[in-house]
DNA sequence: TCATGTTATAATTATATAACCATACAGTTA
DNA sequence: TAACTGTATGGTTATATAATTATAACATGA
């Protein structure tokens, strides 16, 4: 059942560090810069012109998003590309936004 | 491709609801609750039991997660049962959930 | 009507954090 | 070294919201 593995995680500290993976995409800002970085790695600011924010602003979410997990950070030359580590995201995001338009 | 529905979300609308989605799922405790609720519908003072938290607060709770289209409301009697409305947030939570173990 | 049980809602406090500004740090070049 | 570029970070403010307390709304039965 779809379910089952759910409902086994009755782990405080589990639930905790999903809430907290849920909450890192729960920002309209870091959504917008995770499409920017949906097809290819981009330096700060490549990101901080794709999403017309402040480079400071976009560093601090760059660097949540990191800690948690969810992008890599490759330092070349002077520059810092970051890039999605991994699909997931992107498949939590699609079903989400299908289930709104749905 | 996997990514290209997201890719062409760039509505800031969009992804605001997307955003208040995710924000939705990002507390410990309403993780607690739609994992009660996981197996089937239980009226709010089973759920008060089931999380070990104040009739208030799981009110509050429920009455974001309905209001965000993840629960069902249906008063019998004098309670009023919540249940998942459909199985999304289930496959999310797994998902992110095999993430963190993985 | 009164009392009881169930759920919802203010009002308050405390905490988390996004955005902004200024500045620091690191790498590169003159 | 100094100047410049790219990135990160500290401090502040404003806002959102989780938890608590008290109370209200509502249904049911005596």
């Amino acid at each position: 059942m779809s379910n089952k593995k759910f409902m086994r995680v009755a782990d405080e500290g589990e639930l905790d560090r999903m809430a907290t993976r849920f909450r890192l995409l729960g920002e309209p800002m870091r959504l917008k810069i995770l499409q920017a970085l949906c097809r290819a790695p981009l330096n700060v600011n490549d990101i901080v012109a794709a999403t017309s924010s402040t480079q400071a602003n976009v560093s601090k979410h760059l660097a949540l998003l990191a800690a948690g997990g969810v992008l890599t950070r490759k330092k070349e030359g002077q520059c810092v590309y970051y890039g999605m580590k991994n699909r997931l995201v992107v498949k939590l995001c699609e079903l989400v936004r299908a289930q709104l338009t749905g």
